[in-house]
This record gives C-alpha cells, sequence and structure tokens, in this order.
DNA sequence: TATATATTGATAAAAAAATATCGATATAAA
DNA sequence: TTTATATCGATATTTTTTTATCAATATATA
C-alpha cells in the first residue's frame, strides 16, 4: 500500500511552501517545465539545501542536472496543504481586517471560500462586503451546524473573541484562523491558528531600534574623539 | 558604563514579547503589581522556563516567592522594541489591507503612525482613509526625503512592488514591512520585514487536511473490518 | 525566631532547524 | 563513445530553540 498521508513536514517547512507554490506558478505561467532547487533558492533568498529538502517533503523527486518537474510540483504542494479542494468557511466580525480577509484573493488559492461574515453592528447586517452578506452572530452556530461549515476566520475585538469562539463550537466549527490577541479556549481537537501582526512588527521595530542605537552610539563615540 | 543595547534576543523571543506586553497591561489595569512567570505562561499556553527567559532578556529581575514588576515589565519591553517612542510611517496601496493598517490599533500601541497614504489610482487620491490622506504615488519620494520618514508599509499588488520599493530607497526609506509576496530588492541596510498571511494560512490548511485524512482512514479501516 | 515554600535564574540536556559535505547520476559536451 | 558537470538526495555537522534540573533566596507561616 502507498503511503496516503506524506511525511510529515515541520512547521518551518508548511510557512515556506507557500512561497514555492507562488514562484512555481509564475515559472508555470512563463512555460518553465523544470528548476532547479538553487534557482529556487536564489528567487526567495534561502539555502537550496533547504529548498531540497522542503520539496522532498512534497514527494516529487528531481532529476539530476534537470531539477524538478514545475507542474508536479505544483500539484504536489497544493495536495499536500490541501488546496485543492474548496472548503467553506464564515468569517466573524466585519470591522476592517474583516473586510480586507474578504476582499483577499489569497484565500481562494487556498480553496477557503468566505459564504458569509458574521457581525453584531445591526448597520452592517443585512449588507454585503466584497459581495458577502453580513449577518447577525446569534445565527453563527446555527448556520456552521446546518450548512457543515468547518473553518472560522476571527476578526473581532479581543472583548468579544471568547464569546463568539463558543458560538463556533457549538456550531461545529473545527478550525479556527485567529486575528485576535486573545488566547482561546477550545475543546482539544479544534485547530487554531493565531496571526499576529504585531510579532512580524516587534522584529521590524526591533531591529530599527538596534540600528538607531548602534548609529547614534557611533555618532557620540566619533564627537568624543574628534 | 552601564550596557545600553540589552542582551539581543533571538527572533522568536522578541515575536513573544508583543503577547506578554498586552497581558501586562491587562494586568496593570487591574490593579496587579507583581506577576510570576508560571500564570504568564498558563495564560498564554507558553512553558514557564521560556518566560522566564524571554523576560529576562529585556533585563528586567524577579524576585523569589513574588515574580516581577509588573510595570517595569511593561516599559523595559516597550523601550527594548523602541515601541515607547513615535515614529511616522508612510502606507503605500491603499487597497483593502492597506485600509485595514490605517484603521489598526496596534501600530499606535507599537509608537508607529501613519501619516499619509500612497496609491496610482486617481479615484482614492486627495480623499482620506481613517483620517489619512491618499496621495499619488510620484510624490512617495520627495516626501519621504523632505519629512524625514524612514518606514513604509507595503500593501499593494505585487506587480507594482520593486518599483514603489525603489521609489522608497530614492526617498531615504529604512524599513519595509512587506505583504506582498514579492521577494524584494534592497540595498544593504534596510530592513525588510515580510509579512506572509499565507504561510499561516498554510499550517492551519495542513492541520485540517491531515485530520481529514486520518478521520478517512479510520472510517475505511472501520467499515472494512465490520 | 526558625522553617517551609514559591519563585527566580543559572546551567545542562534535548529537540528542532538550518547548513555543510559528498557520492551518485543523468544529461550535455567533447 | 567517453568525459565533464550540474544537480539531486542522503548523511553528518552545526546552530538555534526549547525544555529540564536544581541551587539560591526572599517572603510567609509556624
Amino acid at each position: 500500500m502507498v503511503n496516503r498521508i506524506e511525511k510529515t513536514a515541520k512547521i518551518p517547512t508548511i510557512k515556506r511552501l507557500p512561497g514555492y507554490l507562488h514562484i512555481l506558478r509564475q515559472l508555470h505561467q512563463d512555460g518553465a517545465v523544470d528548476i532547479s532547487g538553487a534557482v529556487i533558492a536564489d528567487m526567495l533568498k534561502l539555502d537550496p539545501v533547504q529548498v531540497r529538502k522542503d520539496l522532498a517533503s512534497t514527494g516529487v523527486v528531481g532529476r539530476p542536472r534537470i531539477g524538478f518537474p514545475i507542474e508536479q510540483l505544483i500539484t504536489a504542494i497544493e495536495n499536500f496543504l490541501g488546496w485543492n479542494n474548496e472548503r467553506e468557511a464564515f468569517l466573524v466580525g466585519a470591522g476592517n481586517l474583516g473586510a480586507a480577509l474578504m476582499g483577499y484573493s489569497g484565500l481562494g488559492r487556498a480553496g477557503v471560500q468566505i459564504i458569509a461574515a458574521f457581525d453584531n453592528d445591526l448597520r452592517k447586517i443585512g449588507t454585503t462586503i466584497h459581495g458577502k452578506p453580513i449577518l447577525p452572530i446569534e445565527k453563527l452556530s446555527e448556520l456552521a451546524r446546518r450548512m457543515h461549515v468547518k473553518i472560522a476566520i476571527l476578526t473581532l475585538p479581543e472583548e468579544e473573541a471568547q464569546k463568539s469562539v463558543d458560538r463556533m463550537i457549538r456550531g461545529g466549527i473545527t478550525a479556527i484562523w485567529n486575528f485576535t490577541p486573545a488566547t482561546l479556549k477550545v475543546p482539544e481537537g479544534v485547530i487554531v491558528q493565531n496571526e499576529d501582526l504585531s510579532s512580524g512588527l516587534a522584529v521590524l521595530s526591533r531591529k530599527l531600534h538596534v540600528n538607531k542605537q548602534k548609529t547614534e552610539t557611533r555618532q557620540k563615540r566619533g564627537t568624543k574623539n574628534e
């Protein structure tokens, strides 16, 4: 029997896969057929060995002097991530970020389709954003269950996060993409992926801050010695 | 002389700091004075040793049986990240995501203030979004230089990314928060922080996909054996 | 005052991730 | 046909990150 579940890749590898997929699709559109790991590494500023190892986890094998078959890689990565079959999702919290995600084409490319958004703002309910209807949050649990929706995207204020998570759980949601800073309490088996913009910002800030201090120190020293 | 630049923390630590800051501010508001690493770990579902090590990198020392002083921790983390002094930023690409970031309060908490957005859509230019003026992208480089803005947030379509990065560089921008999937070419010394929503989505998708396959395998086996 | 203990911080160990090395090989060039 | 070489994939090494252990200690309790 063939191993149906591919060798389990580690989180860092999984996180890099969309980057590979992205340029592979471009290369494919440009008519390229094969690509070497070294070229990919160069395009994405990664280590070539890392690229080869990452790609190996999709099961696709490359050929010496030729590289990897692009089409195969694309389908293998899509398959690996489950991005080649459609899944419906609810979005909870139709604020700024929620609206942005409703218009985010990357979701579609990942096979995720937002079919409705939920909010508690009466002015929003009944309207649509990017073609998605905004429904009252009280309906969340019932509709999730009735429509067999398993994915929820959480983009509301932190204070309301846990309450709406409880609704989701009652509705049978099994995966939550959490954009709030709240640490969600969910029963075992429910997948939570925290998406934290502020942590990326922290890295940027820290680098800037260190740079600045270095510059200032250098300047001060310079002045002192002159 | 006191060491002005704190012990350099590693990236994973830096990424966790905003999470600590967040709950520390809550605790402070609730009137708490000290907090033990174990309690923080519990709140954020982290390892207690990891929390202590992370906090140690801010330079704050805790007391046995008491824990860490909350106020000190808050200012130390803010200081460590440079979040306690204001910096002005430009946003480039006033689309969905751009608009969301203009309304994102987390930026303000990090001391970053978007003072203008740039776009090439004539219908947007001259208007404001969340109180920020939308200016023609041709002005980017000149204004950055004249206003000494050093930070740019990149939220436009990938095709236009590199071109506008070149404008930024000419304008003296030194830090770019990149929300596009493009691998940016910048001169040495310019900081680029890539913020990739699709990588988080990939992790969620993969977990869902694996779960599903497991369930299906189990069901098939169950049927076969009955 | 003496004792018990929650908690830190330092050091050590383990695990995970990134990077280096190198033989095997399929193709292109000689 | 033979040789040279770009590329892979396996294994080994190094580095980074996480997790475990434990002595030191400041406070609370007896």
